[in-house]
DNA sequence: GGATAGTACGACCGATCGTGCTAATTTGTC
DNA sequence: GACAAATTAGCACGATCGGTCGTACTATCC
């Protein structure tokens, strides 16, 4: 009956996490700014005190949501994406990873670090730095994945792959801003389509049958 | 000597307009709802109550701060980008206007609607909507400037222009947002580049204008 | 059974929030 | 220069902010 083994974690450790996962979601609405403890802690049912008992300050519980969120993210985005086949496969795998993400609307204001990334990019401090972190890694795994392709030939050999994938960073990152300002899922679909495309070789182009 | 016409405002006016200025440029770095009447209020060495006396109510400030930063945005950046020659030439102009407003730092946190957009998309509101119909507006004097270069020959006539629009304004707020966030001017020559391939004009770095 | 550590609570702090009210001051008009 | 209007400051309010304190409950370990 001791199954302290698999569950170790404390009761504590569960309240944490259920905080840190409110916090997440709350603040792609309200911002890591604008997420206030007391509206934090009313969330999930505790008081602000008890809630607070867990973080050394304000900056330390938006330093443990960014590490949350970047748990989610990785865990709904990255990994689902990094087991494709790598080359094209897996960057348009990554793609629609982060298209469903947005769309499933397990945040309300669309993908976490559009958000904290918008908000913090003129505000220098570590909470700044942390955000670029994950930014530039994420950049990383599609350039990465860009260059595989095209070892692989399924892209044109003069393909950058820093700027491809910063193409198409930019394409996800409007569409998760675009989804939530308009209420309109067509955005999704447009992104993935300009994606799509510039993952074609231009040389095809002739024998491309028309888009729908 | 002085203008009747243009020495027309009053007082309250001029103050009123400083105060608005100043709070499209704080609200790019604190966002327009992290910026408070009392830092405002500092910023433009005033009184709280006395600033205050121009506004109905915070929203109603806000909404005014919207007001003035879709003029400056006019003034900076669509005015200049319409005023050249229509087609490719008026799509690229438009985007080296905003990549220049950009660069020029006017606003410490980049393009306010960018900001603006990010930090209000997921809540519902006037404020919003506001925010809504100027980048609905934006991406439309977009997709005019690509129907006209389509229409003169300029760029493949299956392109949609409302497709094209989204893919330009995505390379656009990309660049303006990582600008700051890693304070790397190179990734404005990346969005730029980006887009002139997308207009099948070379990207002839030694006719444009300084972008750094 | 008593001591200990983990966890959450309510009460409270000084500061600041948005927002009124009134008095003083500046400005424009005659 | 006087007067009315526009503009700004002073002051105070209730609410909420991040943060601290002491306390109580609950397991676990000796």
């Amino acid at each position: 009956m001791a199954e302290s083994l698999t569950t170790h974690q404390s009761a504590g450790e569960r309240s944490r996490q259920t905080i840190l996962e409110t916090a997440a979601r709350l603040a792609t609405v309200e911002g890591l700014d604008g997420l206030t403890i007391g509206k934090l802690a009313e969330a999930v049912g505790m008081s602000k005190s008890g809630l607070y008992a867990h973080f050394k300050s304000k900056e330390d519980l938006q330093l443990a949501t960014i590490a949350m969120a970047r748990e989610i993210f990785d865990r709904e985005v990255t990994d689902p994406g990094q087991s494709a086949a790598p080359g094209a496969t897996r960057v348009l795998a990554l793609c629609d990873a982060f298209l469903a993400h947005v769309e499933d609307g397990v945040y309300p204001g669309g993908c976490f670090f559009v958000a904290a990334a918008a908000e913090m990019n003129a505000r220098p401090g570590e909470i700044r730095d942390h955000i670029a972190q994950f930014v530039a890694e994420w950049l990383g795994a599609i350039a990465t994945a860009v260059e595989q392709a095209r070892e692989l030939g399924e892209i044109e050999p003069q393909v950058e792959p820093g700027q491809l994938a910063f193409e198409i960073n930019a394409l996800l990152s409007a569409a998760n801003l675009a989804y939530p300002l308009f209420g309109d899922p067509t955005v999704l679909h447009v992104a993935r389509k300009a994606i799509a495309e510039r993952l074609d070789t231009p040389a095809d182009e002739a024998t491309r049958g028309p888009i729908s």
